[in-house]
RNA sequence: GUCCCGUUCGUCUAGCUGGCCCAGGACUUUAGGAUUUCAUCCUAACGACAGGAGUUCAAAUCUCCUACGGGACACCA
């Protein structure tokens, strides 16, 4: 058994192509069979090697890993060619000549009447000997096949038009190609969007022409927008890297894809290895689904709070080099990691909220200070007994802050609230005691003086 | 326009070898509870079989029609 994901490197790596991906490498995987990456690049006029770099980032990234290649359909230009000088020796391929006005007042002229828009085989019979080369798809008949997803599907030969396999410079067409490299490379499984649905047909009567052995297909539905549309840049995010930036675990991201459009009962998280071994394209819906980041959200915070510190620690590198943000001096990063996984959605979320135990904040959240430091008495009882403190440690911090509570009369959050602000700058922290524990004896004394003071 | 595919809560979905379904789970939302804010956690609520006809003792599940949505119709892939 093998599978492919064959993009063309027109742009990144976006979500609904790293979906084809991670299922075909899923069924690659349930299988022990291969899952081989292509590149379609032929063509030359929008195939970019930095678009290459994009979807090797992305698979990356993703951890989806490739059995075989990246192949490159311009290193096998030979090969189409061979085929089709193939397909014109047999009869199963003629040169046309028809211009490109011609074929747009064809098109044109079709659809004004309400008719579907297809070559009329003008040139099908003139013996021609340069141009493009067409294929010579039958005439009657009518081609069927049993989608793994969709079931029966079946189109007449009748809707499908002698399509161009290779272009007036001789390169070859998307067509020729996939259907040369799927044999070629001893695919037996091609999964890919249901927007080559259409193409199929085509593809199998070129298979037929050749005398080839048919593979299985399985057509993925599409991903839309929120607003039913499929999806787009205009949606917002669709480049998978786009997660990587706003802080998105790459796993969470695959759980989510997969259960877009897969599901296994209603088991809602996977962890890679329950993808591969539950994975079935049986389970896979028929219906398109849409895009919804607030479920994507929930689960990236369901793997930061699972996760370990070490891993988070590996997956924050990027983010704190990207923030210029240095964690050598100071808290012990697992610590402060630990403290925060309970409470961010998202890894950009963690860095926000590791900023304080790193970097001095220049002002206090002025909305909050105004309230919060009104009454400056708790925090001046608090530096006091903080600054006496022997040990610095959480148990022995909250301590304190009681023996304030107790002192003054007050409730916790009296003394609390703005001694989380003194430390924090803007309020968010979790645990103060731990908080402080981790910041430090000397920066929380820094911090509580300069609220007194505020 | 023509052809292909699809249609269960706002969203992702279970169910589709007909009865266990006056439809289950998850996200979101709302209301409570726990908590030193937030977050987390717990409990509860709201919420869908696109419409119609037919087959059947019985239909979300089978058939047909309609509507709606998506895709394809390139010397793009």
């Amino acid at each position: 058994m093998k599978s492919r994901f064959a993009p063309s490197p027109t742009g990144y790596l976006h979500i609904g192509g790293a979906r084809t991906a991670l299922f075909a490498w899923a069924y690659a995987k349930q299988q022990q069979g291969h899952f081989v990456l292509r590149i379609e690049d032929t063509d030359r006029a929008r195939s970019t090697q930095t678009s290459v770099d994009a979807i090797l980032d992305g698979m990356n990234w993703l951890g989806l890993d490739y059995d075989e290649g990246p192949f490159y359909q311009t290193e096998r230009f030979a090969r189409y060619g061979e085929v089709i000088q193939q397909l014109l020796a047999t009869d199963k391929a003629y040169y046309c000549a028809c211009s490109k006005e011609r074929l747009d007042t064809l098109r044109a002229d079709l659809m004004a009447k309400g008719e579907k828009a297809m070559y009329d085989g003008c040139c099908r019979d003139k013996n021609l000997s340069s141009g493009v080369v067409r294929f010579k798809n039958p005439i009657a008949g009518v081609v069927t096949f049993a989608d793994a997803v969709k079931g029966k599907i079946s189109i007449a030969n009748q809707e499908i038009d002698d399509l161009i396999i290779a272009r007036t410079d001789g390169t070859p067409t998307y067509n020729l190609t996939v259907v040369v490299d799927d044999h070629d490379m001893a695919i037996t499984h091609v999964i890919r969007g249901d927007d080559h649905i259409n193409n199929t047909p085509r593809q199998i009567n070129l298979y037929t022409a050749l005398n080839w052995t048919l593979p299985e297909f399985a057509h993925l539905p599409m991903i839309l927008g929120s607003d039913g549309a499929r999806l787009s840049k205009r949606h917002g995010a669709v480049s998978v890297m786009a997660y990587r930036d706003a802080g998105f675990l790459p796993e969470a991201l695959l759980n989510y894809l997969v259960r877009l459009g897969w599901s296994h009962g209603d088991q809602e998280i996977f962890s890679l290895e329950e993808i591969v071994s539950l994975f079935d394209l049986k389970d896979i819906n028929k219906a398109p689904a849409s895009f919804n980041e607030e479920k994507l959200l929930w689960l990236n915070q369901e793997y930061i709070k699972n996760a370990t510190p070490e891993y988070l620690i590996q997956q924050l590198d990027w983010h704190l080099n990207h923030q210029k943000i240095t964690t050598e001096q100071g808290a012990d990063l697992a610590s402060v990691v630990a403290l925060l996984q309970q409470r961010s959605k998202t890894l950009v979320e963690m860095v926000a909220g590791l900023k304080m135990f790193y970097q001095d904040f220049d002002t206090f959240d002025k909305k909050l200070a105004d309230k919060q430091f009104k009454d400056t008495k708790p925090l001046a009882v608090l530096l006091e007994k903080l600054s006496v403190l022997d040990t610095w440690q959480a148990d022995e911090i909250k301590g304190c802050i009681k023996q304030v509570c107790n002192d003054l009369e007050i409730g916790f959050g009296k003394v609390g609230q703005p001694f989380r602000l003194a430390l924090s700058g803007n309020g968010n922290a979790g645990n103060i005691d731990a908080v402080a524990e981790l910041i430090g004896k000397p920066t929380t004394l820094k911090r509580l003086e300069k609220a007194i003071q505020y």
